[in-house]
RNA sequence: GCGCGGGUGGCGAAAUGGUAGACGCGCUAGUUUCAGGAGCUAGUGUCAAUUGCGACGUGUGAGUUCGACUCUCAUCCCGCGCACCA
């Protein structure tokens, strides 16, 4: 009887779906297991081959856990809003949820297909108001907090207000804030929200017509469509995210993730532990403090100038009379130039002299105050002290203006360049010289702190993120304002409905899309017009799984506290600084509130690596319309063009199918080598212009979903890059075939009742021993291996019994479970093998070949001597006087222990 | 520049400090038979040998060790991330 997997396939995933196999509810009496993939965003070009890769991976994992006895949640869905759609939707005028809908009927085909194990009762889709009203309600939570820091923690905003009216806190006093009107009031706070409006310089990406998060622009561009991105001073709603560095930081110890993206997320948070320091300054004759933030307090004796950036507020403050038109010219010249061309041109140094000077807290000294653009606004106070001698852009700035360098480390040379390395000895420095540079980082900011000139100072790289869109398609923001002031929608109007539109391009006036709806108001105030950003309906969804269909709450707390948070999280690493921070910021707010009982939201995380194109080419000799095989083309003039790889099967063109594909090459020829013309071939990204897509759909026709998933796994390790490349497929496919026989024969089944013989018992338990070992370790690759090699043991054997091809079946249904499944119930069984357990280990047959007898030598020394199991008394004795003679020539060294492999003495082990 | 990964056959890759290359692809030879891009058996790192051996082999150079793909240091190459962050 063949393996005829296309029936089988659609057979069992009908019946899954129509029995809810894989539906799961809270149950106390199992433990839970939580497995999440990072939910897709269905473009309209669908899943290829490299997207199923993470899914597999954890459907492998959800299957596995299941037979151990856990309780698993394993749920899918779409983050549906989104550019793409919008963009199409300008372009062709169709509305966004259109193609958002038909995009998601053709990802769950595909994904169906595959045989996932989710639980569709579950699904959520960020554009869906069900989902969404939480999305805004969580928004309304942070407009109504803030951060206390001594607390380290979000509050109710109202503790604070209430701080403002009795004792006072910060820069208001009980009397201001009782005299303050209410605009004034709302302006307070403002500076307190963790969701708060607020000025600040934004990646304003003008082909999109909308601002971007810092990880949604890349080089200057945005990641989405790759438009130039400029710096723009703006209103916008904004996540106070910085809030959370600390914290965000401190917790990464905590986590079960990868080094790389620990390190990753640490860079992007960027904590760097300084000293703020003032310094005097005085321009025409007026004097004012100026805070400036170091890490190298150390190197006070060395500051030479001062530097500004140019967007710095205090810029015009410190500019001298008669410098003003330098100034404002150079102003000019910076505004001017996009961020873009800023990055481009690191190399070379500008700036301007302000006509102000600056007083050495320390020495006193007399210092030129400078404005330069490599001085970042947003970092520090936007104002630094320059030490030319010990930093590198100082000294390459000190060295175009001509400015002084001292160098403060005993025998450092800075005649070429800087000396930015902390060690050595210090030297010109008053009070820290003799000290190295360690101790006088500690020694000056202690200094500094007792003479009262500054304070010691955390500073983060992270910024608070910027949350308006000018956009149609994502969530519209639960926020009306009245006389200018806005104010949150009472909870009960939620949610917050995204109207129905004539036109999804901005206005004219560069006003968002909902700027052109007529009553967009509520109660005759007017709504906030920009929208929510694509990261906000994503930032929860892993809480929304949880009890999806809840309209009092974004989850229970019953349903919070069985499934607590994310076991295994699988995805790309692309995600590491946007989705991944926001998420556990948003989770950590949730956290401080009490909605959520875990800090952080994903315990484990494994990034899955991608899945490469494999594009291959032919070679067109110039101007002919012959082509070339790839063995040949170096005595030819050739080109080389991108073949569609459906028309190439092992790098073997098909001529024919080549002729047709396009009408210019209808009358091609060709030289062949032995016959066949061999394409050329290279590892690419998968996409469409390289026609090296290949899609999943494809091979679960020719080879069937289970082989799909065996070979994604088997490709290699998980973690790694890899191209695609179908050649291997063939021996999974063997593999499930041989698997498949050892169940049948031409006629039928032919499983036996008869009792398993001791060898082929071993065969199983080593396997169950490895699998249990490997998958514990995402190692899916090897326990494939070792599954071929049990299978074709058992072939080798004729072992077509009961009582070993029963486990067999469980053990491959993680992996293979549709033709699992089919043997499983052909084996007589009428639940589904979800339902099964994960065999048992026999200890008889879990034993390895060789075990270690520990053996006495000598009466002084002690080693091992592995030997196989079945060895007699007489066997044992013989290896030992064996390791006499070896002793005597290893001399008088203690032996630990010495290996023997059935046979023969490979290695004697010393210690 | 800083940080994090990684370099093993023709290819994808395995190897708690202990027989390097498991498993799969490809290739070679033999074989069987059915209708198929099929099955089965053997071989497949290099050199030497072909009668049994043997020598060399995990980017390069050193070190620790009885013993190193594995640990340490240096160096080269590849991938990824961050980058005027004071």
């Amino acid at each position: 009887m063949d393996y005829d997997f296309k029936s089988i396939e659609s057979k069992w995933q009908a019946w899954w779906a129509a029995n809810k196999t894989f539906r799961v509810v809270e149950d106390p009496s199992k433990p839970k297991y939580y497995v999440l993939d990072m939910f897709p965003y269905p473009s309209g070009a669908g899943l290829h081959v490299g997207h199923p890769l993470g899914y597999i991976a954890s459907d492998i994992f959800s299957r596995y856990k299941r037979l151990k006895g856990f309780n698993v949640l394993h749920p899918m869905g779409y983050d549906a809003f989104g550019l793409p759609a919008e963009q199409y939707a300008i372009q062709t005028g169709q509305h966004p949820e259109v193609t958002t809908d038909k995009n998601v009927a053709r990802y769950r085909e595909q994904l169906d297909r595959i045989g996932f194990s989710y639980d569709w009762d579950r699904e959520v889709r960020t554009c869906d108001p069900d989902f969404y009203k939480w999305t805004q309600w969580a928004f309304l939570q942070m407009f109504g907090s803030w951060y206390d820091p001594d607390l380290d923690k979000a509050r109710p905003i109202e503790e604070l207000v209430h701080r403002f009216e009795t004792t006072g806190y910060g820069d208001v006093t009980p009397e201001q804030w009782t005299k303050a009107t209410e605009k004034e009031k709302s302006d307070i706070l403002m500076g307190y929200r963790i969701a708060y409006q607020g000025e600040t310089s934004v990646n304003w990406c003008e082909g999109l017509g909308t601002v971007l998060a810092n990880d949604e622009v890349k080089d200057g561009l945005s990641v989405r469509g790759g438009f130039p991105v400029e710096q723009k001073k703006m209103t916008q709603w904004q996540l106070r995210v910085s809030a959370y560095a600390g914290r965000l930081l401190d917790a990464l110890d905590s986590l079960d993730w990868t080094d790389s993206l620990k390190e990753m997320q640490r860079n992007w948070i960027g904590r760097s532990e300084g000293t703020e320091m003032v310094f005097n300054t005085v321009c025409d004759g007026r004097e004012m403090p100026v805070t400036i933030f170091t890490t190298r307090a150390d190197t006070i004796y060395g500051v030479t100038f001062m530097v500004l950036a140019p967007e710095s507020d205090l810029v015009p403050q410190l500019t001298a009379a008669d410098r003003k038109a330098e100034v404002e010219e150079y102003l000019k010249y910076v505004k001017k130039k996009t961020e873009r061309e800023r990055i481009a041109e690191t190399k070379t140094v500008t700036g301007v002299f302000s006509g102000s000077y600056g007083f050495n807290p320390v020495t006193g000294e007399k210092v030129p105050i400078w404005i330069s653009e490599y001085v970042l606004a947003g970092y520090g106070t936007g104002a630094i002290m320059a030490v030319p001698a010990h930093d590198s852009r100082d000294y390459v700035f000190a060295r175009k203006f001509g400015l002084p360098i001292i160098p403060l480390i005993e025998g450092c040379d800075v005649s070429e360049e800087s000396f930015d390395a902390k060690d050595g000895v210090m030297c010109n420095s008053g009070f820290l010289n003799g000290m190295s540079v360690k101790q006088a980082i500690e020694a000056a900011k202690d200094y500094v702190e007792a003479h009262g000139l500054g304070h010691r100072k955390t500073n983060y790289r992270l910024r608070d993120a910027i949350f308006s869109r000018q956009r149609y398609w994502g969530e519209p923001f639960p926020i009306y304002y009245k006389d200018g002031i806005p104010h949150p929608l009472p909870l009960s109007e939620l949610p917050l409905r995204l109207p129905e539109i004539d036109s999804f391009k901005p206005s004219a006036d560069g006003e968002p899309p909902l700027a052109r709806v007529k009553d967009w108001n509520w109660q005759g105030c007017p709504l906030e017009k920009s929208t929510m950003p694509g990261f906000a309906g994503s930032s929860a969804y892993y809480l929304r799984y949880m009890d999806p269909h809840n309209d009092q709450a974004l989850v229970s707390p019953e349903a919070d506290a069985y499934w607590r948070n994310v076991d295994l999280y699988i995805g790309g690493t692309e995600h590491a600084t946007g989705h991944l921070i926001y998420s556990r910021f948003w989770n950590k707010f949730l956290y401080d509130l009490g909605y959520v009982c875990e800090d952080e939201p994903f315990r484990k995380l494994i990034n899955q690596g991608m899945i490469q194109g494999r594009s291959n080419f032919v070679y067109r000799v110039v101007g002919t319309n012959t082509f070339v095989s790839l063995g040949l083309k170096d005595r030819y003039d050739t080109t080389e063009i991108h073949v569609d790889i459906n028309l190439v099967r092992n790098d073997r063109l098909d001529l024919e199918a080549f002729r047709k594909w396009r009408p210019d090459f209808a009358d091609a020829e060709f030289i062949l080598e032995d016959g066949e013309y061999i394409c050329g071939w290279a590892v690419e990204k998968m996409s469409k212009s390289m026609y090296n897509v290949v899609n999943p759909d494809d091979i679960c026709n020719t080879y069937g979903a289970d082989t799909l998933r065996l070979y994604e796994m088997f490709l290699g390790p998980l973690e790694q890059s890899k191209p695609w490349d179908t050649k291997g497929i063939d021996g999974v496919a063997r593999f499930l075939k041989k698997f498949w026989r050892l169940y049948t024969d031409r006629e039928g089944f032919v499983v036996s009742d008869a009792k398993p013989t001791p060898g082929e018992l071993k065969v199983l338990h080593r396997l169950i021993g490895k699998e249990q070992e490997d998958i514990e370790n995402f190692s899916f690759n090897t326990t494939i291996s070792a599954f071929m090699i049990a299978v074709n043991e058992l072939s080798a054997l004729d072992c077509h019994k009961r009582e070993i091809l029963e486990p067999l079946c469980v053990l491959l249904s993680p992996f293979a479970p549709h033709i699992s499944e089919e043997l499983w119930h052909q084996l007589g069984h009428e639940e589904s093998i979800t339902g099964a357990s994960f065999p048992e280990y026999v200890a008889a047959y879990t034993v390895e070949d060789n075990v270690t007898y520990p053996v006495q030598f000598n009466g002084k020394m002690r080693f091992t001597v592995d030997l196989p199991k079945s060895a007699s008394p007489a066997e044992v004795e013989a290896t030992v006087r064996a390791m006499e003679q070896t002793a005597k020539w290893v001399g008088d060294k203690t032996i630990a222990k010495v290996v023997v492999v059935p046979g023969r003495i490979i290695n004697i082990v010393v210690k």
